[in-house]
DNA sequence: ACCCCTTATGAAAACGTTTACAGTCTAGCG
DNA sequence: CGCTAGACTGTAAACGTTTTCATAAGGGGT
């Protein structure tokens, strides 16, 4: 029962099998009456073009491939979410795979997609992308998503984390604060490496006179947490704690509250990410939106380009501009002093 | 250049190509020095096999489906994540899509995966899943999964929502609590109508005397803030706040927090699903584990158990217990007063 | 020495579509 | 009235594998 082929339909409808694709396919070339009566058939036959046929066929499969590093957390739905939401728009299908964060996967997930997809989304957020890589990505339509450019020629969009960085780094200070201290992301990562180097140099370059402080972290909530104690544990505590993710600043709140330290009166603090609950904590998080369902939606779109046009078309590189949300965590330090080190 | 086929293997390895295939798919009756230099010649070629035709002619895709409601929030992330990782040790792919909340989409959506996919595995949380369902359901392995039992001989796995609400009525009556309200979930949801289910019939069967209080919830942190500024205007407030999900208990915690009522002390919290930030929030929220990833996981070994075997094999229901963890959120209203109203 | 059985290989037939090509018919034009 | 252009429809050749069947070559057993 599962085998109802198309020359099913063309015998019972009494019509050829061409013509019988031409008239699911909506091609013009097919008179009225004869394109209901087959329509009719397929509908009563319960018929479902068999999609390996189909693609081996057209050479198109209608889908997308979406490669990441692993299937953790907000950051992978929401990216999958903003992917998916255009793919179904034109019709298409996602296949998902994840290399859980062993390189040499990385190129044997991209190998099995081959034929199996028209284009594929890559993400790989290590700093250390293994070059090899640049050889299995010419064989295909691809977009690289919140990813080290790995070679020229091929496209990219990411998300401006040096320069959110730098904006939350400016606004700590603006607000008043000078001791501010980093919570970084995994050594490897790329957009934890980013962030960081924006909290450097905006520092540097702001605060000329001040040390950078700056704790490991692991982008989750036990690692703020973690960082949240040493803060209690600290002779000097900072003015305020710049979390590279808000997980990190979340977990570095709730170590803080327990730790009786008011947020922001005894220490500010502020977050990457805006994830939904930073809103509903309290005090609400400071943080620096990052909309990662557009990342993955423009993303979609930019391989669908891609994937429709001739492959020599000019390759784009986006970077998405960050937007900073200022909630109570980072309230001013002294109403009204901004700038309070200028005077 | 994305054209290597099995032939050019064949004709370079100077073999026939059923030879290549054999070897290439590790037969056995293939002599040793032979099957070495096709696979020698493949590398150097990399050739890939293309897919579609591999699984139009040995009618596997090697690809399982998953179809789901919507692709948000950790619910989602976490159950594909199980599937993603016993799918990828036996070798398999994942097919994913939603239907954004649209019944009739999701019709749709499973007869577009036919033919793409070995086997399904399918999630609707509507109290009202159409019954028209099993007719699409029944041509293809397929594993129901948190959704109400559309129709005999489908497998199907769930959690004991019932059981656990249940069990956290009992708990919370246990350490002293007497009114206890309830926020449930989306009217529709069949998640959300066990939990009200289990909440009712405990407080019936543990407290006679007491009526429900129930407000309503979306399964959103808003919807629990929203009720914690219900409970916070209230006349006559709850002892314990019982909310259908974890993100509404949240919401509800820092509405109450914000209104200056604390936890426990004056009002009790807890929640259902134990998502990561329950255990980081101040204080610990009490809540029912599920453990979602472990849902995708088992879903998913029943799916291959249902693909491998003959159709008519013993068809499986599984109901998944919960578990009771007791964090601060619930803490005893006094010490050692267990069971005080039967004193 | 012969026969049969096993083992390794090749030839060719699926698998279910799409699509180029070749028909057939109708209608309009000279 | 014959011819031709155009509109439909059918035939058959791809598409790239897997797999059945046939063939050939060795190898024991008698």
């Amino acid at each position: 029962m599962p085998g109802v082929t198309i020359k099913d339909v063309a015998r019972v409808a009494e019509v050829s099998v061409a013509t019988v694709s031409r008239a699911l396919n909506g091609h013009s070339n097919v008179v009225a009456e004869v394109r209901d009566r087959v329509l009719a058939v397929a509908r009563d036959l319960r018929y479902t073009p068999n999609a390996a046929a189909r693609s081996l066929s057209s050479r198109r499969t209608h889908t997308l491939g979406v490669v990441l590093p692993d299937l953790h957390g907000e950051f992978f739905s929401e990216l999958v979410r903003g992917v998916d939401q255009v793919a179904r728009m034109h019709g298409l299908h996602l296949l998902v795979s994840s290399y859980h964060g062993n390189p040499e996967e990385q190129s044997a997930a991209l190998r099995t997609m081959r034929g199996r997809v028209d284009g594929l989304l890559f993400m790989s957020p290590y700093l250390s992308t293994p070059v090899a890589l640049a050889a299995d990505l010419d064989t295909l339509p691809v977009v690289l998503v919140n990813t080290q450019a790995v070679a020229d020629g091929i496209a990219a969009i990411g998300v401006d984390n040096y320069g959110g960085s730098v904006a939350m780094v400016e606004h700590l200070v603006d607000v008043g604060h000078r001791r501010i201290a980093f919570i970084t992301g995994p050594e490897d990562n790329f957009d934890a490496h980013e962030r960081r180097r924006g909290y450097c140099d905006a520092l540097a370059r702001l605060l000329p006179g001040v040390d950078a402080w700056i704790l490991p972290g692991d982008f989750d909530e036990a690692s703020g947490h973690r960082a949240g104690k040493t803060f209690l544990a600290a002779p000097i505590r900072p003015d305020a704690v710049f979390a590279a993710n808000d997980m990190m600043a979340l977990g570095c709140m709730f170590a803080l509250a327990h730790g009786g330290v008011a947020v922001p009166d005894d220490i500010a603090l502020a977050g990457f990410d805006d994830i939904p609950l930073a809103r509903y904590v309290h005090p609400g998080l400071t943080t620096m939106r990052v909309n990662i369902a557009d990342v993955g939606g423009r993303a979609a779109r930019m391989l669908l380009s891609r994937i429709g046009s001739a492959p020599n078309t000019a390759i784009e590189s986006v970077v998405l501009a960050t937007e900073l949300i200022v909630r109570e965590s980072s309230a001013a330090r002294m109403p009204h002093r901004r700038r309070a080190d200028s005077s």
